[in-house]
DNA sequence: CTGACCATACCGCTTTTGCGGTATGGTCAG
DNA sequence: CTGACCATACCGCAAAAGCGGTATGGTCAG
């Protein structure tokens, strides 16, 4: 087939995988917008940015003064655009978040308030890694101007594409690890099924009687798979066994919220 | 810009969109995949399948005896293609998977196990949602057969559109949920700023005299933060406050695994 | 300035966890 | 068939968690 029908967007991906730096990222994701047709960019993490200057990814070239404002008042976490990117592996057209989220009264101030600092349509990719913050770039184009629908296919590859290169980036400037430690974190313990299915219940907040009950055999058999599980894991609270054994992959979501 | 460009790509995203039926959109991804210059695809979440029939998305052309021993194992989760997809928010070719991952030796069996039922090489599209399990998309090619590099970010695009798609489908074979129930579950409550910081330690496995330390306040003050937090949650144990405050987003695993 | 909300601290009580053991029967690979 | 591993069950004990109170001082919006 026909690929070099992608040729329009090789030269843009090329120039962000190309950076070697946060500002050269910036410059070629700026550039890249410019082509696309839209305005300006945000490509960040969805944190709170008064607490986590440390680490979380950033960068942007929104109004300023919408930026601080918008981080003063904690809205990484709130922001509903935020919010709807974490229901969606592709990305999706400001005007349809309402067919993903229902909208809050406080969610329609903070689009009023988007709006009169010149933020008006928008498309956002979402950008989400097992483990590490969840991320999303998002293109803005000001009020009154349409979004460029022909061109969201291709925004989609560059957001992506952009935020990978912003992990790599972002990852230079974090002091080495110790490797001890590391290979601890990364070593994912092989439980036994019965170890598994107590984690599970753990995980959703059921006591060792509980688990016994459910799974039919006795409250300190329960309690024994535990202990092994929390031993497996090196961790002595069943609160950060869950979190572990989600952080890992080997537990997810859906098994313990859907009973 | 040429945003003609990308004219290749639009009848097989608009194709997968609009599909109304697994079968049709096994279809579409089918035809495009043979579009791309692969020979296979598979599109499915990275559970255990022994356990997880239930909701779990699957759909791929691959050679059905492969598909059968992967299962039989549990592969799902233990998969390193799937466990490198984890690590990045675009797609990689396999014969990168060695940057992205230390390899074991279970793991060299188990692609030379898939390199003789026929699967070459690859590349693969990761799909990541807040709270579901983990996914996928591969596009694969027989034993000998290249990866067809110009058609990489191509292949990016079609997986996370027919991921999406496929979320879509699947969400409508699920039975309707309670209102009332699901209601619940998708507040998210506001906690005070102390109440955070203790969550965050609860989901590190402190205990409250840890928390009480740490935050240089009474164990039994921390105590009081911690069930705070449970109430405005309506939940009864820590291990589950941490999990749902990380399914809902008021928290991230950097916050919890970074000290 | 008043009421709402927060952070702080303490008490008492019951239940649950975490950790140390031991022991029996089953399965499965070497 | 033997040893490794698993699931099962039990005991005991110290520590922690969960739940019910009460109380004081601070902040901030209406």
């Amino acid at each position: 087939m026909d690929t070099q029908g992608l040729k329009a967007v090789a030269p843009l991906i090329a120039a962000i995988e190309a950076s070697a730096s946060i500002a050269q990222l910036g410059e070629a994701l700026a550039h890249a917008t410019r082509e696309m047709g839209f305005d300006s960019y945000a490509l960040t993490h969805h944190v709170d940015m008064r607490r986590m200057r440390w680490q979380a990814i950033r960068l942007h070239d929104y109004p300023l003064d919408w930026a601080d404002y918008y981080d003063r008042h904690g809205f990484g976490v709130r922001d509903p655009i935020h919010r709807a990117s974490h229901l969606t592996t592709v990305g999706f057209a400001w005007p349809r978040l309402g067919e993903l989220l229902p909208l809050s009264e406080e969610d329609e101030i903070f689009l009023e308030r988007a709006r009169s600092e010149g933020i008006g349509t928008g498309f956002t990719v979402p950008a989400h890694i097992p483990g590490e913050a969840h991320g999303s770039v998002s293109f803005v184009n000001a009020v009154g101007k349409p979004l460029p629908h022909a061109a969201l296919p291709l925004a989609q590859l560059v957001g992506t594409y952009a935020f990978e290169q912003a992990r790599r980036l972002w990852r230079l400037r974090e002091p080495p690890h110790r490797a001890g430690n590391d290979n601890a974190a990364r070593t994912v313990p092989r439980l036994t099924p019965r170890e598994r299915e107590c984690l599970v219940l753990v995980a959703r907040g059921k006591s060792n009687w509980e688990i016994g009950r459910i799974l039919g055999i006795s409250d300190q058999t329960a309690a024994l798979h535990v202990r092994n599980a929390c031993r497996r894991y090196h961790v002595h609270k069943r609160s950060f066994l869950a979190i572990r054994a989600l952080f890992d992959g080997s537990l997810s979501f859906i098994e313990i919220l859907r009973p």
